[in-house]
DNA sequence: TTTTAGCACTCCCAGGGTGGGAGTGCTAAT
DNA sequence: ATTAGCACTCCCACCCTGGGAGTGCTAAAA
């Protein structure tokens, strides 16, 4: 999120109004009219004063009037300014981390998808958004073994398993048919060759290979590689039924739009995938001008898993008109919870 | 679908105009009038004999009318007995086949993943419907490769590879720490005991094992037959966004529904598992009483691969209002298709 | 100087009324 | 058996309207 050098100069009292507008406006999802909430807050000003700092507010584009005489809601700016700097630093509330938890500990024995699914449905849920986990991906691959498969003719299908638990398939084609001794004792040379060998090192022994052996190992280093940058890694999303209640989506084009986001999950993935650079919960409103696709949406990610050995991302995508605060509080302790799984699984 | 004896007696004008009915409605979504009806199509009937024979239709339980005086729309019944009797055996347009083998072969080289979903889209496409697909599993799976990669404490990862191509990992935990010696030579042991084995040939070297070994072994003929049954096997869809511009789907409850749906997909792959049960093209209207789940839908279901071997099933979900007729020979070619590539990758 | 009460004004929106039109069933003529 | 004619039904898109929430401005109060 970018600096607002000047502008973050708002008086204690605008700070007030322009925190309780995006409170009220996200439980509402209505205009947020003066006497509202002169009445609704206790607060010992009038409403008409209120309507002046609204007035200033709305100048400094922090809210805006869908029509004249309307009440006011938060700009994409006037979020950032609330994420920012009015939002507290909650932390989830002892029972839900408690709840959390023990849903948690039910699936403990399952699979790693297992684990993604509840993440995410968990997220959704106390967010009411929809919520998007990426699968936790070495950062550091290392080869562990690999089996040759013959297809028909001179297709065939490399399976490659990592120290990690990853496991990747890929098929290949070469120019002539080859006989099942051919595949089996070059898959017993890599398997000794490469044995435990990271990526790096991996690429570095292949210069001794060649024919069969060579384009194998260029693949599996391609595979590997792949595994390192987070490229691959399943995207799940659940929950899209919580988005769907916001009033945001009354209208079907609006849906469309969302479902097609969805769909084609490339732009997702670039999005978490740069989340992964950072440390940290991070919040993205309204695109901020980057990512015109998500002009309509608010998002809130974080990367989870082990620094320097396996890393994945969560995050949690709903209307721009969200509440930040739950939703990172959600998110922040659903990536410490995955980070734990991982640490605990992976070995750490 | 059941026989509905005694009603099967239309009169071949009768046949005509709930053909035309069907026809006219799927094409419109609006319901149908006598004199529409008796315009377009150009029969060399009035506008009053028609609605006659509509009143008899109607009578039968092949049309309602959703008000006193609207047009009419086909019930289930119509939209069965359309499918049954009046719908004509169509291919697909050569050119169409063409542009569908076209795509394929642009993703021959690739993933089974985008072989599924890239037929899922065609499907979608081609049907104005949401397309369901899944991936084809072993009917008979037979033991490759197996290994064990430990994990933290005392639990551990199973990988298994079988000859079909399909891999599967399962997390195990034991009651106390076991050596990496222990897990090399009891995975060596399993590898060689199992090579090729089918799963009643794995099931029945099972009691020669014990300890780790005979632990191992189960977990693996349990994951065998699983795959045997087709219990297992991803689904996708694909093509919601032609799905939702149905008018069907104007209102967002019912887009919520079919979300619900989507998202926990236990009953869809119940139904898709029933698919394999039986051979050729299968449709399902409104659920016929036996999924509620479905009862505002239309599925065309059939199973795709090479029989007792590696079976899969696809299938369209749209409205009940559905074009039948394309959606049913778009299923048959994708899955011919899909057929041919099973044969082809898996060895035939 | 800042805050507040008063007031005229704006504009949305839900609700009710209305006319057109597509479609029907019925009857009588072909 | 089919069809033309006709009165009738009912949806739907449209307009209109009143209420109400909210505004900005001005002038008085603090």
């Amino acid at each position: 999120m970018g600096g607002q050098s000047k502008m973050d100069k708002l008086t204690p009292r605008q700070q007030l109004i322009l925190g309780l507008v995006v409170r009220e406006h996200v439980a509402s999802a209505a205009p947020v009219g003066s006497q509202a909430l002169a009445g609704a807050y206790g607060l010992d000003i009038s409403s008409a004063t209120i309507r002046n700092e609204m007035a200033l507010l709305e100048e400094a584009g922090y809210l805006y009037q869908p029509y004249t005489s309307a009440g006011r809601i938060p700009t994409v700016r006037g979020y950032q300014y609330f994420v920012q700097y009015l939002m507290g630093e909650s932390e989830l509330p002892l029972t839900e981390q408690r709840t959390i938890r023990h849903q948690f500990h039910q699936v403990w024995r399952e699979e790693m998808e297992q684990w993604l699914r509840l993440s995410a449905v968990i997220l959704a849920r106390k967010a009411g958004a929809a919520a998007l986990v990426t699968a936790p991906a070495p950062t550091r691959s290392h080869f562990r073994h690999m089996e040759l498969l013959p297809l028909l003719g001179s297709r065939g299908m490399l399976v490659l398993i990592l120290e990690e638990g990853i496991v990747e398939r890929q098929i290949f084609t070469l120019e002539q048919p080859l006989s099942l001794g051919t595949l089996a004792r070059t898959s017993a040379q890599l398997n000794e060759l490469f044995e435990g060998c990271s990526t790096d090192e991996v690429r570095m022994r292949c210069p001794s290979l060649s024919g069969l052996a060579r384009k194998l190992a260029d693949r599996i280093v391609q595979l590997m590689a792949a595994q390192d940058a987070q490229i691959g890694g399943q995207l799940f999303y659940e929950g899209l039924t919580f988005m769907l209640e916001q009033p945001e989506f009354a209208d079907r084009k609006a849906i469309q739009r969302l479902i097609n986001l969805l769909e084609r999950p490339q732009l997702l993935r670039q999005v978490l995938a740069e989340a992964l650079t950072r440390s940290g919960v991070q919040v993205l409103i309204g695109g901020e001008g980057r990512w015109e696709a998500l002009r309509e949406y608010g998002l809130v990610l974080t990367r989870y898993g082990v620094d320097d050995y396996a890393l994945g991302a969560l995050g949690l995508l709903g209307p721009i008109r969200m509440p930040y605060e739950r939703a990172i509080s959600a998110a922040r302790y659903v990536a410490e919870l995955m980070s734990e799984l991982v640490r605990s699984h992976y070995g750490g």
